[in-house]
DNA sequence: TATGAATGAGAATTCATTCAT
DNA sequence: TATGAATGAATTCTCATTCAT
């Protein structure tokens, strides 16, 4: 019990900030900027207001650590696609596959997306960075590969500046699911999604291609 | 003069109203539901406050009945797309190409679309009402569409039950330039667009298909 | 159809504002004078707010005007009073009769004694006049009736200044409805109740009185 | 000093809520539930609007606190007529002087009475809670003693359903002071007051009772 | 570090009143 | 006479933020 006091007082001081961007992701996302009260966040953790406004200076303050915070295993994902290797098709069906992971299935990027779709007027920082961050590499990949499996021969020429056609249907899936939040749209079955993604993305939809 | 103060006079009333909606529309877009000051939208119409909550009753009322007014072009594109004729590819390219114009490119649409990821939790009803009119027959219609497609022997046999994957790269640039708002993303050419990805769709990524 | 529309035509003017009184009675009593919307009360009388402000100043004219129309029917029980005939306990029963008929039956002045006592603070005037033209009248007839009676030799020696004692189970039944608006108070008998009252009021409660 | 403010900060978080109270009870009282502005309530005190609201949530549950606590007092007289003792008569007359003291003359019940009438229509509940803590207990005890003078041969047999006319004279003090304030209503001498009204109650008006 | 009482600058909403028709 | 659109001042209630403890 003394042990474990101690570690508890040790880390909560660094486990607080954590626990209110917890919390504050989850009222942020349930009511967006304008609409959450510092009080409820405060509620969630189980604190007064007082105790949030220690940690951050002011609600807007919050809300950014909040997406730097939870923006952070999006970052390792474009770590890991580096690591590919196999066939131009392979490497692009593997970063499709991850990315639908993180994208459409992990509810905490998908929760990002709305506030950054909803919230990118008030902090264009906020839409830069993720632009810079985010986008922006995936699509550099995506071309890059695309690239590489045209030079190869593998995959036809295709016009690159419109390669975000590639990875549509993923942020279209994460869409749908933000706007009818699971009640309408049925859960997804990942793999039986890549399949018929994969399927339609190789090798188009014409019975006999021209 | 004269004729002109009469016809302000019996229009005004009428008028009024579709005023405020056109004013609220910009100001919801611009700073969300809760964000958004009643105040700052009768300013845009250049009357008071009090005058706005002659014609809505509330903040939120004013809100359904914006997002209502806005979405009437929108049931009108399903109208058209009845009457398209010609091959199945022919019109799904066609039903592709008024999506598009729609969603991608026009505006209203494309910030309607904002809102209702946006502000979808406080106003479940408003989802139900945009699935049931808008996603779902669109869906529907593609779905037909493909199924006449492979019956006839034009398409391959595809999942029927992943079409929105056909209208996600629509979507996806609807998304994109609510995101980017026109700074990051270049303002996009339909033509070369559509072109590009009817390619992809219709004939697939590789070089030799299976 | 042609007389009666002329009547309808030259009645309606004189006709309107004692509908509108009558529509503010209602209002009033029902939310008092803060409470009540001008609005409401053109609503109750079929027309809007603009109407009331045709024949009344403001709000607060309104309620006076709508006080002293209401008074008129307790201005003439003051005049059948006069011409009571009999003993002194006759006449003593017969107004007590009379004002229970008039304060504690009559809805009318039931309610308009809830406005004394609920805006009497900011309407003095009509405090001043409802007490010299009801409250004193009373009182002084009452004195009067006592002292005639003492002087007879019919009744004993009681003080006359507190004759308001007399009338007190009237008014104390007057104000018990108000409070409960029977819902607990049963509807009282006013035979009953009379009968009571006189039979204690004239021989008291002592068995053998002193 | 450095005592006195300890004791300050300590109890001025208990005090905070009765000064509202207070605070609020002579605003009501000067303006009624409609009339009275939350603000001047909290000038009163010396603090904000939101203070206010800090301790309670609306203006009406502020009306309804207020009404409960200065109700208090009223509770504790029903107490102490338990404890009376003598004869039927002499109880009767001490119950009639008590609530004298606490209804007639004593402001605070005076002015709740003002607004059970003037506000009832708008708080049923506290209509219904006062009958049943006040007004049926009070009548009740009437009620009883009553009987129980008539069983001792002490008092002639008068209908008990009739009993709120023994304490009507009191009641009936209060609504006049209630309405003329002071101004018209000269101030009662409670001595006297009772003195003639415990006469006329034993013994009747009549020189010779039947 | 944490509290929570207090603030004060709004924000939504109401409503008596006006006035052109 | 009657309307009802419009006003604007007032009012309730909210909430981010502060600060003494």
């Amino acid at each position: 019990m003394a042990a474990q006091k101690k570690i508890t007082r040790a880390e909560q001081k660094a486990l607080r900030p954590i626990q209110i961007l917890d919390a504050a992701f989850e009222e942020f996302v349930r009511c967006g900027f304008a609409g959450t009260r510092v009080e409820d966040i405060a509620d969630r953790v189980g604190v007064t207001k007082g105790t949030v406004y220690v940690y951050f200076e002011t609600k807007e303050k919050l809300f950014e650590a909040m997406i730097n915070h939870f923006s952070v295993p999006f970052q390792e994902l474009l770590g890991i696609t580096e690591g590919l290797s196999g066939s131009a098709t392979d490497r692009l069906l593997s970063i499709l596959g991850l990315l639908y992971e993180q994208i459409a299935e992990d509810r905490t990027t998908r929760e990002l997306t709305r506030l950054v779709i909803a919230e990118g007027h008030r902090f264009p920082d906020l839409i830069d960075r993720h632009h810079d961050q985010f986008i922006e590499p995936i699509i550099a990949k995506v071309d890059a590969l695309i690239l590489e499996g045209v030079a190869s021969g593998e995959f036809r020429e295709i016009p690159v500046e419109f390669s975000e056609i590639v990875v549509a249907p993923i942020l279209t899936t994460t869409v749908l699911r933000l706007i009818f939040d699971d009640r309408r749209v049925p859960t997804p079955n990942k793999e039986a999604f890549l399949q018929a993604y994969s399927d339609l993305l190789l090798n188009g939809l014409l019975a006999k291609p021209h």
